[in-house]
DNA sequence: GTATTTTTAGACCAATCGGTCTATATTTGC
DNA sequence: GCAAATATAGACCGATTGGTCTAAAAATAC
């Protein structure tokens, strides 16, 4: 790894947070430059423009998120344990609790940068086939009731998962989220044979 | 209402889909210019700052959304009508398709714009207390089984429509927020007397 | 219809924006 | 350790940012 790639990749993590939380357009030149202790110069001879590091900060936020819970599911051994720890990742993690890059990257590509927008479409259906792969692998092995239809169990709880992140920002506390939390695990064991 | 007034009005009114498409950081005096083809000196003998512009575009698109699903709810004549007149504007309207703001005012604000986060903080309670409501009188007038814990449902419900909205808009099609209406309705009838 | 008050246009402002360029400093290959 | 290649600092750039101020225009009161 050269200086120039360390370099590159020590500005996408330490860029990265800042643009999570204060969004593309509301982070400037000066804010990175503050995190990284660079100057102008030592950023735009790594980066073509302010775009880029934008770009790249949701790419490393999400295979640095798709990392953590991709291992927590490959640590259940049953279909209820993996959902359970996959779970467990959405409830506690500081990468979801500090904002999850999807839904704040989302918000502001949708209307403004297709290229980052269609990341975001990849870490949705992505973040969806987790899901959809526990479910699937549960009732192959006789885990689970072949009533349970997978692709609507994980599009619906993706989307109340998203939707309680934003809840548990604005209203400044995790119940909500514990709520819907159990209301999936509850839903799932309905089918568990 | 002076001309003062209704000057004010319409520039909140010109703002308000712009500011909940671009951001607030990402919209700019000149932007708002160009919508209400004002000069600055019309914007700021009317307005302290563009903060105070954003902050009444979000009430006003708060106030608006509220009103269409208030009255929706109010067509309804059972508790059933009641909800599924209410998840119709959630499905169709065009204040929906175009970006929710709660969503878009809430990611944005929730780490940069106290203010403006309470103000969302409310939006979030009032539509929650929109489904709990319809719950509410639905038990009480016999139409639903007390099973039904109308907390949890109005929680559960809220957050996978705003899943569902996020899905919307970076998948380009409407297919997850359909599954997702359509799941919130079933949930719901197990418990119709 | 005139006098007064209110509202608006747009020139102007300093600060900041994203981005470039060159000279210097630092790696790197040998 | 020296030479060539690479990476960085920071002065500099024009454009744009949010915001002010004054003179003209428009609305209002009588």
């Amino acid at each position: 790894m050269s200086k120039a790639d360390r370099t590159r990749q020590f500005i996408i993590e330490a860029s990265a947070p800042i643009i999570n939380k204060k969004g593309m357009a509301g982070t400037s030149l000066t804010d990175i430059m503050e995190a990284t202790k660079l100057a102008k110069g030592g950023i735009y001879g790594n980066f073509e423009n302010k775009e880029e590091i934008c770009r790249e900060s949701f790419l490393y936020l999400r295979s640095q998120l798709a990392g953590k819970l991709d291992t927590a599911v490959a640590q259940g051994t049953s279909a209820k344990a993996k959902l359970f720890s996959l779970l467990g990742v959405y409830e506690n993690d500081k990468n979801m609790t500090e904002g999850c890059p999807i839904l704040n990257f989302g918000i502001e590509a949708d209307d403004t940068n297709p290229v980052i927008k269609e990341q975001v479409k990849k870490a949705i259906l992505a973040a969806q086939k987790r899901f959809y792969n526990i479910i699937e692998n549960g009732i192959n092995n006789k885990e689970l009731s072949a009533e349970i239809n997978p692709e609507h169990f994980s599009i619906k709880a993706f989307a109340m998962i998203e939707g309680g992140i934003l809840c548990r920002k604005i209203l400044g506390n995790n119940e909500q989220m514990k709520i819907i939390l159990q209301s999936i695990k509850e839903e799932f064991e309905k089918y568990i044979l």
